[in-house]
DNA sequence: CATACTATAGCACTGAGTGCCATAGTATGC
DNA sequence: GCATACTATGGCACTCAGTGCTATAGTATG
């Protein structure tokens, strides 16, 4: 399968695609699939990485956790291992590291 | 207090703040907390308006679902009305409505 | 000293989100 | 015509992420 080549052959293979669909040989819709498919899996976070992404961002747990509309207890928790973000919540955390909290305001 | 002045006088002060930090008479952390307190406040979101944000954006619900890093069988209930996005996901779904799904890449 | 922001911590609660599976509609191609 | 595949709905059982509140303590700041 495809799907054991990860990132460099994907890449490609959404390059191409991408080209193909400039050319008006796929439409939207389709290319959204490879667009999915060759989305980078998210990995969980450590509580000390996202401490350590906070802290990247200069801001307070309150602060941050108003940016992901979630509560300061909750990133507080996070951070000290009680709870382990997933889904949307893991999804947005990675934004924040790629593109800074700036990106997600 | 100020908070009762949303948006309007909120976004002169935050300009202002913004002017402050530029010319460097505000650190970045002050600087967060403005930005915090003047970030629009997020509001539920219908069944409705998912799938149309969905349709909009031209993606089947797998694929939509794999953008957000939630499964396919969650945004088929948020479409029904059968549960209600909040928090994270909400705000990641208010974000793809803003900037659109490639945003959120 | 008083005020305010920060973070930790504990506890009770609930519904968001997962996972799996069966069903059905609709294309698409052989 | 039949087979394959993607799409979406629906149900059911489960669990833990996330909320809300409150008390505590540290550390600045005036």
């Amino acid at each position: 399968m495809v799907k054991k080549y990860r990132s460099k052959v994907m890449a490609a293979i959404h390059e191409t695609a991408a080209d193909l669909h400039r050319v008006g040989g796929m439409d939207k819709k389709t290319m959204r699939k490879f667009d999915a498919l060759c989305l980078t899996p998210i990995q969980a976070m450590t509580p000390k990485k996202i401490r350590a992404l906070r802290a990247r961002e200069k801001a307070s747990q309150t602060v941050f956790a108003a940016y992901l509309n979630v509560t300061p207890s909750l990133v507080s928790k996070w951070e000290r291992g009680e709870k382990y973000p997933q889904g949307a919540s893991l999804k947005l955390l990675s934004l924040v590291e790629k593109k800074g909290l700036e990106a997600v305001a």
